[in-house]
DNA sequence: AAATATCACGAAAACGATTTCGGTCAACTA
DNA sequence: TAGTTGACCGAAATCGTTTTCGTGATATTT
């Protein structure tokens, strides 16, 4: 059992209530009783339970991250986005609570918003679940979308800009020389890989430079998935002088192959990779990427989350961070 | 405001306590107001307050992990520990908190346990810190420690078993006709760095090879710090035949050092990595390495601190988990 | 038929804080 | 001197559960 405000009430003879008001700033209380209050609550070791004050106040200052897919596919951006977010909240007086969707079960997240155990929650989740979300909005519980765009207005998100990322590569890549710039894109239809094409697609088009079909080369993500896009760019007519991956796995494949097939990175093709996760620093060459900031991701969307726990009525936030083209070793002048 | 328990009572016209009862499956409550309980509970969503039931119950069912550290050492870690720890949790019915030190304030801690926001932490850290974890014993809270071991034999703590890592990786190389090989080490004074030299001379010894200073190199970890060692290393005598790396960062340094002096790998030198991060996968060739299952290490401290909060009296456990020798690309035969 | 056991429920006391609403006593104003 | 003000403090309600204990009503036993 630990200490708590009678005990210290006892010990001076005072009420229970005069305790709790010197310890919380109330001013009717005398300086003189305020200081042996908290002097007494300090040589006791005394420590409010969070628990009696949590149901007292009807909030817990703690924040959901809610895992709400394939755990193998959040895990590599963990590293980031969790440190981003605790420091963060500990900065805003607010704890982070991790959660995972077992069995994939939509309730389980209600079930904890309903119970109270926190005040907001952050949901990291790459399938769009429509009716948890609209049962969060129905509810007018506080929650923040990561990684992924909702077009519904009255939700909050924080995504890369995965439009700018492209954008910024074939713009890179064509101050460098480069004309024939090939692309990889995956074969699901979201909002992110949709934007991701479409800002490669501008880019080239504001340089003056035309599509061509056979450079855009499909694949999903999975050990090993940059082998067949690179082989079949290698098959192509004449070879592309750059390549954008959308991951930096992918870029390393690639490169492998190339290699191997003797053609020389970035000498011959420059490669381009995303995510600028530690990989891309293992590869001979260290691979040029477009990085996503995880640890601003993961501490936006605590500071919005903590903005609509602290303000109900605060409008949603929709917000775009900026990505960074880290220049590195795999990309260089078009030499042809 | 959400449904509280005197909702269901006020509406069925019955006490909270039979309606509480009713829920947590008392027996002197008949089946008929039980199921009708049941029902209403269901059909009016009601969810137990977090807070209340905690401030009752004196527990909260929630698990602190504590990041006792720079962040930065330990997020790579995060990727693997995380998912393995908050699966593990909620299997045993309890939810993972994140905390962080800041400004490396020991009381943090301690303020966090004795307000009782959760029922035992697991502290991650690599610096020891004798008085935090003497007052967690003295208040009889639970803990683990995690990543380090501690000599008290009243903590129980989880470390991957380095001294076997740096056996097996001997044992392996010596298999494959290896007799120069040389170690690198870290220049801190932990028992993980003696277990893991321990394990090297051990292991040569073992074999009958006598062990040759020149060939032990020492490294702290920052980037490019397995260039220096490599230098070193090539400007030796004679060349060893294999090298131990403590981690896979310092382990692609030194590859690119040596294939920069036409040094081939794994033709001339094998090399071996260790830690298994994803990093390995996207060098030419892949480095054989020695992981750390981390995800079974967050598994296993989990089980181990929810042991001790459902059993106060249970004895600590000191566990080390095997590692695992994963065999790629960057080593091979003894060819001189 | 009287005594006892069983069943189903409710009253009420916790758990530990916060906060409202008065109440006492001194000092001050008119 | 009567009334007002302000400083300081305590009683008590409240948050929503859990859990003990007591109490009728019914069922079972002698």
């Amino acid at each position: 059992m630990s200490i708590s405000i009678q005990d210290i009430a006892a010990k001076l003879n005072i009420s229970t209530s005069t305790v709790s008001k010197a310890l919380n700033g109330y001013t009717d209380v005398s300086v003189k009783t305020r200081d042996l209050v908290m002097q007494t609550a300090r040589d006791m070791g005394y420590q409010p339970s969070a628990a009696a004050r949590n149901l007292r106040r009807g909030r817990t200052d703690k924040i959901g991250l809610f895992l709400n897919t394939q755990i193998e596919y959040v895990s590599d951006y963990l590293s980031g986005i969790i440190p981003g977010a605790v420091t963060t909240s500990q900065e805003l007086g607010k704890n982070l609570l991790i959660y995972t969707m077992t069995d994939n079960d939509p309730n389980q997240l209600l079930k904890v918003c309903r119970a109270g155990e926190i005040d907001g929650v952050i949901l990291f989740s790459t399938h769009y679940d429509s009716q948890t979300i609209d049962t969060l909005l129905k509810d007018n519980f506080p929650f923040v979308v990561m990684g992924r765009e909702i077009l519904d207005k009255r939700v909050s998100y924080v995504i890369p800009n995965y439009y700018d990322a492209s954008y910024q590569a074939v713009k890179y890549l064509v101050e460098l020389g480069h004309k024939r710039i090939a692309f990889t894109t995956r074969p699901e239809l979201t909002t992110a890989n949709s934007a991701r094409f479409q800002g490669y697609v501008d880019a080239l088009s504001d340089a003056g430079i035309s599509i061509d079909e056979q450079l855009i080369v499909e694949t999903k993500i999975e050990p090993n998935s940059g082998v067949k896009p690179a082989e079949r760019l290698l098959a192509t007519d004449t070879l592309p002088t750059a390549i954008i991956a959308f991951h930096d796995l992918i870029a390393v494949d690639m490169i492998r192959v190339l290699q191997a097939n003797d053609v020389r990175v970035p000498e011959d093709i420059s490669v381009v990779g995303a995510d600028g996760l530690r990989a891309g620093f293992m590869t001979t060459p260290h691979i040029t990427t477009i990085s996503q900031p995880l640890v601003r991701i993961g501490q936006r969307v605590i500071e919005i989350i903590n903005q609509h726990i602290e303000n109900p009525d605060q409008p949603a936030t929709q917000e775009i961070v900026p990505i960074e083209l880290i220049i590195r070793q795999s990309t260089g002048e078009c030499r042809s």
